[in-house]
RNA sequence: GCCGAAGUGGCGGAACUGGCAGACGCGCACGACUCAAAAUCGUGUUCCUUCGGGAGUGUGGGUUCGAUUCCCACCUUCGGCACCA
């Protein structure tokens, strides 16, 4: 009996009974509440790193709980396979995409075994198999349908390294480097597939009915980036009409001159002959421009003249229109007016070049602005100035009254503009699904029939990247013919953004191997929504903000019913390397945790990752710490399967005190697991444990107390250590499983204290502390602390003037 | 520049709504066991101290009987955005 604890032995041997009982399997229940925990599913890049196991086993722990507490618990997982990261790393070793990923998955999916996760397997879904991709495919075409699918040819964010498109999300940073690779992205030009994400801004600025951190939504609230204003219609000398984008509509009255991004429409056609050649100069120029040297603050305007005129719609003014790269033909309009006395970069530009600046606000407590000698603009609201009939209207009215006077007048409304871009979804890549529509000559664009998805992804394709979509140089798997006319037509080259076959796994996961659907309806019906997510917060304006276009675009679509897909999200925080960086191969400085697990277990490994770090804050790796773990865990094993020594309590006293304990835990791990605060749940664990160890030395063994504390303590760690658990508690000779026992309740008048220790303070500084019966009166306690020593060694004679006893904690005698 | 988060022992980190700062661990020191070491167990461990106390949660102020917690200013670190009109 008194054998060594040998994670070694009892694990593989659990996690084979498990599996060969189907415990972990979730299947429709009626009669239990459903509860899906949905956890990030990994890419198949080779191995699982501690990261995963970092999100996952913390994740696992609070479904496990669940599942002890009565819920029917679904806690699926699966593989988002296809994409660029698998692809490179296949041109690296000249293996096909498709092998290196499936043998991937094949060694991750034994990697996550070994964890010891609660994952109902029958459920795995993997995105690059044709039976899910299938469905990505009708997705889309539900999307083009709907008109959410849309192609336009358009100056997009390319990849040079990994010779592809990418949508705006996926270009960060300050030098708009590619997501991936960290290469700087440059712009081209291409006929692109896009989504049209924008329709859904105002939706996505809404977090109502669900429970996501605040930092999301500020990240996201941000991305999308909506702005209030006001178009105003211009027009051009010669008659041509355009309107402008602006967020202070009340200094319109300050609009000295007109700029239009060098792509604007009109350009050509407003430029004066004379001019010609510098804006033809100028245009040619900024193309050629990075979009890092374009958006940069940093430099210096420039613009160029066109010689042509507009009129400002509210004076009739005549005013220059000039062409310069600071203004973005992808906000707004792409043109602006210009109030140099009211904004930063219309002044600078406006004294570089000469132009009147005209001040219309005027801030309060500032001297009357002159548009000579100002030396810089001012973008304080104010009393407006110069303004025809709004002059002197005041500062919190003039946007609202001059919006009132453009719609009235016909030549403007209020307007809402947004950051946030549509979302660019193809890919000039090969591992990825293709894209199903079909260009024929007669008939154009034309989608795929649902009948004839999926269309599938050729294994005989030359992979490598040349700039060109690997799938147009297949020398026949582009030919098809057109579902409208029968006549030859050729199949879209460009395969879909794996963020799309991300967007909907998690409805996949509800029947992975139907085939009438997207979905098997009573599935979706009993699982859906999703309770709680846990992942990355390295997501919030990808995979996170796309989940929920998506779904919305879905509801729309009469797939899906409900505003949002995930009730609850809750971010971990990531693990550094011990040199503080993030884990990465070509660092080489990745954690492996099956090296852990070889040597300590894998309950070893769960319990240390949770109690190490606050969970959601992470922080850089070291194992240093990881003997606390295997200490406690060693006690609580000696604790079931050391000698027990029965015999008589020392006092009635450790029975009462080992019931409290064991209740209090009860609660705390209780509220902490639910809040995903797990390093506090391992920390009460190890406090039960001592406590129990203590019991023991003072005779415990055998009390009704004793076996309580036994019971309780292996239900407590079932969901952080599930393995041990088992063990112990079939050793106790309890009927299997633990996992299918209620979790325990915390009885309040067992946990409640007899006794508690009083804070006695003088002048708000600790004094003394007393021990006193824990239902003790305010005067009593008042009494006790003025007879402390410590107490009258301080007033020193002197009378308090005033004390104030907080029931049950302290005592501040203020002198 | 703008938005957000965070600064607590040698280290990871606790502290519910303003009420015992440093729970639980690591590490370290000393002790027990041992021929010895490891492992294990026990004791101690914020700093200073004349042993009465004093100081202490990034810095400086404020509110309060009382502040790690609330308010103001600043410093540092991290994350995001960045000519968005």
């Amino acid at each position: 009996m008194a054998d060594k604890y040998n994670p070694a032995d009892i694990e593989p041997k659990w996690q084979q009974r498990w599996e060969a009982d189907g415990l972990y399997h979730s299947d429709i229940d009626p009669k239990r509440p459903k509860y899906y925990a949905l956890t990030m599913l990994p890419y198949p890049s080779g191995d699982l790193h501690m990261g995963h196991w970092y999100t996952m086993a913390p994740a696992d722990a609070q479904a496990r709980q669940m599942r002890m507490r009565g819920y029917n618990v679904l806690f699926p997982m699966g593989f988002d396979a296809f994409g660029l990261p698998a692809e490179n790393a296949a041109i690296k070793r000249n293996i096909h995409p498709k092998e290196w990923t499936y043998s991937n998955i094949a060694n991750m999916r034994q990697q996550l075994r070994s964890m010891g996760a609660m994952f109902d397997w029958r459920r795995e879904a993997i995105s690059s198999d044709p039976e899910y991709y299938r469905w990505t495919q009708w997705l889309f075409l539900q999307l083009y349908k709907k008109g959410l699918a849309y192609r336009k040819m358009a100056a997009v964010d390319w990849c040079p390294k990994d010779n592809t498109t990418l949508a705006r999300e996926q270009v960060v940073g300050e030098n708009r480097v590619c997501e991936r690779c960290g290469t700087p992205v440059i712009k081209k030009n291409l006929e692109q597939w896009f989504f049209r994400i924008t329709n859904y801004a105002d939706q996505l600025l809404n977090f109502d009915g669900i429970d996501w951190p605040e930092k999301i939504r500020t990240l996201q609230t941000n991305w999308i980036g909506r702005s209030e204003g006001a178009n105003v219609i211009f027009r051009t000398e010669g008659g041509d009409e355009f309107s402008i984008f602006t967020t202070r509509p009340d200094t319109l009255w300050g609009a000295t001159f007109v700029v239009l991004a060098p792509e604007h429409p009109l350009v050509a056609k407003v430029t004066a002959k004379n001019h010609k050649a510098a804006v033809e100069a100028y245009v040619a120029e900024s193309t050629r421009r990075t979009d890092i040297e374009r958006e940069s603050t940093e430099r210096e305007k420039t613009g160029v003249f066109t010689g042509g005129y507009a009129i400002n719609p509210v004076n009739g003014e005549r005013v220059p229109i000039w062409i310069a790269d600071y203004v973005l033909m992808t906000y707004g309009t792409g043109a602006i007016m210009a109030v140099p006395a009211h904004d930063e970069r219309d002044f600078e530009f406006a004294r570089k070049y000469g132009l009147e600046v005209r001040p219309v606000i005027q801030p309060p407590d500032s001297e009357p602005l002159d548009g000579n000698t100002m030396k810089e603009a001012t973008a304080h609201f104010g009393e407006m100035i110069n303004s025809g009939p709004l002059t002197g209207t005041n500062a919190d009215e003039g946007v609202k009254k001059t919006i009132a006077y453009l719609e009235k007048n016909k030549i403007g409304e209020g307007a809402v503009g947004y950051r946030i871009r549509d979302w660019l979804i193809s890919r000039q890549r090969y591992w990825g699904a293709p894209i199903p529509m079909v260009y024929c000559k007669t008939c154009g664009v034309q989608p795929v029939p649902d009948d004839q998805l999926p269309v599938l992804l050729p294994d005989d394709v030359e992979w490598k990247p040349t700039g060109e979509s690997p799938l147009k140089l297949h020398p026949s798997w582009k030919q098809t013919i057109c579902p409208n006319c029968n006549e030859p037509a050729e199949r879209d080259t460009d395969t879909m953004d794996t963020f799309m076959c991300s967007s909907w796994y998690f409805l996949r996961y509800l029947s992975p191997h139907y085939e009438k659907a997207l979905f098997d309806p009573k599935e979706y019906d009993y699982w859906m929504p999703i309770d709680v997510y846990t992942g990355g917060a390295e997501h919030a304006v990808m995979h996170l903000l796309y989940v929920r276009f998506f779904w919305k675009a879905l509801r729309d679509l009469g797939i899906v019913e409900g505003h949002e897909p995930m009730l609850k999200l809750r971010n971990q925080g990531q693990i550094l390397s011990t040199d503080h960086q993030r884990m990465s191969k070509s660092r080489g400085n990745v954690v492996d945790p099956d090296e852990l697990v070889r040597q300590y277990g894998a309950d070893t490994v769960r319990a240390y990752l949770m109690f190490a770090y606050r969970w959601s804050e992470g922080g850089p790796w070291s194992d240093e710490n990881i003997q606390g773990v295997v200490r406690w865990l060693y006690r609580v094993w000696d604790l079931f399967t050391g000698k027990e020594e029965g015999g008589r309590m020392r006092d009635k006293d450790v029975g009462r005190s080992l019931r409290r304990k064991v209740h209090q835990t009860i609660k705390r791990v209780t509220t902490d697991i639910n809040e995903f605060e797990f390093n506090t749940i391992v920390s009460a664990l190890m406090e039960l444990t001592n406590a129990i160890l203590e019991a023991k030395d003072a005779g415990a063994v055998g009390s009704p107390e004793w076996v309580e504390a036994q019971d309780v303590l292996l239900r407590l760690i079932a969901p952080v250590t599930p393995h041990i658990a088992e063990e112990l508690w079939t050793r106790i000779g309890k009927p299997y499983s633990v996992h299918l026992q209620p979790w325990p309740e915390a009885n309040d008048e067992a946990a409640k204290e007899d006794e508690i220790t009083l804070v006695v303070q003088v002048n708000g500084k600790l004094r003394d502390r007393i021990t006193v019966p824990a239902g003790i009166s305010d005067t009593e306690a008042e009494k006790r602390a003025l007879a402390s020593e410590a107490v009258q060694r301080q007033l020193d004679g002197k009378k308090p003037r005033q004390v104030i006893v907080v029931k049950g904690k302290l005592v501040n005698i203020v002198v």
